[in-house]
RNA sequence: GGCCCCGUAGCUCAGCAGGAUAGAGCGACCGCCUCCUAAGCGGUAGGCCACAGGUUCGAAUCCUGUCGGGGCCGCCA
């Protein structure tokens, strides 16, 4: 049950009553059914009026008196106001609020479930961290916003498809593979010293010992070219077995893993090349220099070049360098081509706020790739800064000094990483405090809606034990008339607000949103639950009166309810009490 | 030089596909536990929504420009 959809419903098909035989020409999606902030506007305005009025050729107010009368016609509305340039303010009556209470039993961890999403196939690629070292905490963040959303539209009615892109085809892995030389060339007790551009990370080491054990010294003194193949598989197995390690305790599966270097040899990126050479997006050129960037050694190289500009970039991109190799946008574009293939309704990438300037060209290939037809957005991610003892701790994954996720998770645990990760925007940066994170206290909101939650199941526990049947079923048939209090109704409207607040997260791809709905939530409970201290009525369990107690236990159990399925969205695990 | 993101209370940030008097947390100040978990709650103080135009019945929100902060800009991914 979404009673804002039923109040929309009822606007426009009154709305759509008034217009005839002049019908309706207008996005009926265009109005908004919304609570106002200022109470004296009704529980749900609505613009509607104002919005038809000018396609209807009629005047706003006259138009919202008529639609006003046609509202009232509905028994769940109890007033209906026009106000201002053509608002109508709803005031709902309260049995209709009540209703919200048993649909929220019903459903359980089905409520807010949406039928948005209508089945379309969707992948989320995210992650796709180079496979050089385990996941640090920067990489936490697109990781588990990427899963977030993925929950998310899934719960929206979306089929999602988790995909992680693996950079195992470039010249990074060859800096890796000669990295675990080194480590291997170690572990053979030979002195050595690593050039600035190797990772030195301690992971390598332990690479390094096994491949010592499993070869010996075969390849100490060896050609490069006798080891590097081995070397370079080794050490792309190891790394991703890292990563799916860091992933997995994060609670995150991927679907796929799709291999940047399957592509090469397979005769694919020559194929999505062609595809767009069809279309006259391929020519042989030479770029301009950039302005107002000095680059010390430019030459004129004559390139292959994709026509990005027809699909709104700023200039054209390489495809193909000046030796004849592909550049690694290539192989980018082949595996968009296969995602296009693939038959996927929408694609989004998670992508790290330093890909800022490769979100154009991807746009054009992936628009060139579907003639347009395909839905493609791309969040990035802000970087994290991680906060240690009140200063900011350096990253860099070469030099081997970076947070690595699985100290951070250690010290504050998944749930707790995942909820401080979404209480920000992705292109907002956000700051990760160890200490701050930490803390058990209101401060922290991971805690604020955890506690929230456990202090329903608090009460719950105790009217069980005081001999009430707490179970959802026995609770959906409580007399509600004993919820009357101004907080109670209160209360049930942001209950009642759940499902469009899913859909709007879902639809905007922010699952920020849930994060913050949560914690608003969490504080309606905690002020209702001090309000019982100074006013004895207002308590949950109410002495030798059953029937009033079931009423306001069935009340809070529905917060409950939409505080867990929130939680599991965000994947973190809501927590029956507190006390350890 | 160009492109992308950002600019909202002292600090950190929300602001719901433009809506009617701009919100939360922290910090500051003042209050609330013989009572379901005070790991909590209430109140006070604090804002030309960077600036200037434009579109609109209506703009923090959309468009243009300026200023300020960050990121990126051929043969690295």
């Amino acid at each position: 049950m979404d009673i804002f959809a039923d109040i929309r419903k009822i606007v426009v098909g009154g709305l759509t009553e008034i217009a005839r035989p002049d019908a309706l020409r207008f996005d009926p999606d265009r109005i908004s059914i919304e609570r106002p902030r200022d109470p004296s506007h009704g529980e749900i305005a609505t613009n509607a009026a104002i919005m038809a009025a000018k396609s209807m050729n009629r005047k706003p107010r006259d138009l919202a008196e008529r639609v006003a009368e046609a509202l009232l016609l509905d028994d769940r509305i109890d007033r209906a106001e026009t106000a201002g340039p053509g608002f109508i303010n709803l005031t709902l009556k309260r049995e209709a609020w009540m209703a919200v209470i048993p649909s929220i039993l019903a459903s359980g961890a089905n409520y807010g479930r949406s039928y948005m999403g209508s089945g379309r196939r969707v992948c989320v690629e995210f992650v796709s961290a180079n496979p050089t070292g385990p996941l640090h905490v920067g990489h936490a963040r697109g990781a588990i916003f990427g899963d977030a959303l993925s929950r998310l539209l899934e719960f929206a009615g979306y089929c999602v498809t988790r995909e992680y892109y693996v950079n195992d085809g470039g010249a990074q892995v060859d800096t890796l593979a000669r990295s675990a030389h080194l480590r291997y060339l170690e572990a053979n007790g030979k002195a050595v010293e690593f050039d600035p551009n190797a990772y030195k990370g301690e992971y390598l080491a332990e690479l390094g010992r096994t491949l010592a054990d499993e070869h010996g010294d075969r390849f100490v003194d060896a050609p490069e070219s006798d080891w590097i193949d081995l070397f370079r598989e080794a050490s792309i197995v190891a790394m991703m077995a890292l990563i799916r390690r860091d992933l997995a305790s994060l609670g995150i599966v991927m679907d796929e893993y799709f291999s940047e270097k399957s592509l090469y040899g397979s005769g694919r990126i020559e194929e999505a090349i062609e595809t767009l050479r069809e279309r006259n997006l391929v020519y042989e050129g030479v770029l301009e220099q950039p302005k107002g960037k000095i680059v010390e050694d430019w030459e004129p190289r004559r390139q292959t070049l994709f026509r990005s500009t027809a699909n709104g970039d700023d200039v054209d991109r390489p495809i193909r360098k000046s030796d004849g190799s592909w550049t690694y946008f290539a192989p980018d574009i082949a595996y968009h081509y296969d995602k296009v293939r693939r038959g996927f309704d929408e694609l989004i990438n998670v992508f790290g706020s330093d890909h800022s300037g490769y979100t154009k060209r991807m746009r054009a290939a992936v628009s060139a790739l579907s003639d347009g037809g395909m839905a493609f957005d791309i969040k990035l991610i802000q970087l994290v800064r991680v906060m240690e003892d009140g200063r900011v701790a350096k990253m860099s994954k070469r030099a081997g000094e970076f947070v690595e996720l699985r100290e951070a998770l250690e010290a504050v645990g998944s749930d707790v990483a995942r909820f401080v990760m979404l209480t920000r925007k992705n292109d907002a940066p956000l700051d990760f405090d160890f200490a701050a994170v930490k803390e058990k206290s209101k401060d922290n909101p991971v805690f604020y809606v955890q506690y929230a939650h456990a202090r329903i199941c608090s009460v719950l526990r105790k009217a069980e034990r005081e001999g009430i049947d707490v179970s959802d079923q026995s609770l959906a048939s409580a007399d509600l008339s004993y919820l009357n209090h101004a907080l109670e109704v209160e209360f049930v409207r942001r209950m009642a607000e759940w499902p469009r607040m899913v859909e709007a997260a879902a639809n905007s791809h922010e699952p920020h949103r849930i994060a913050y709905y949560l914690q608003n939530l969490a504080s309606d409970l905690h002020g209702l639950w001090a309000k019982g201290n100074e006013t004895a009525s207002l308590r949950f369990l109410q002495r030798g009166e059953i029937a009033t107690s079931m009423a306001k236990l069935a009340l809070i159990r529905c917060a409950a309810i939409a505080i867990a399925n929130g939680l599991d969205i965000l994947g973190v695990t809501p927590i029956q009490e507190m006390r350890s």
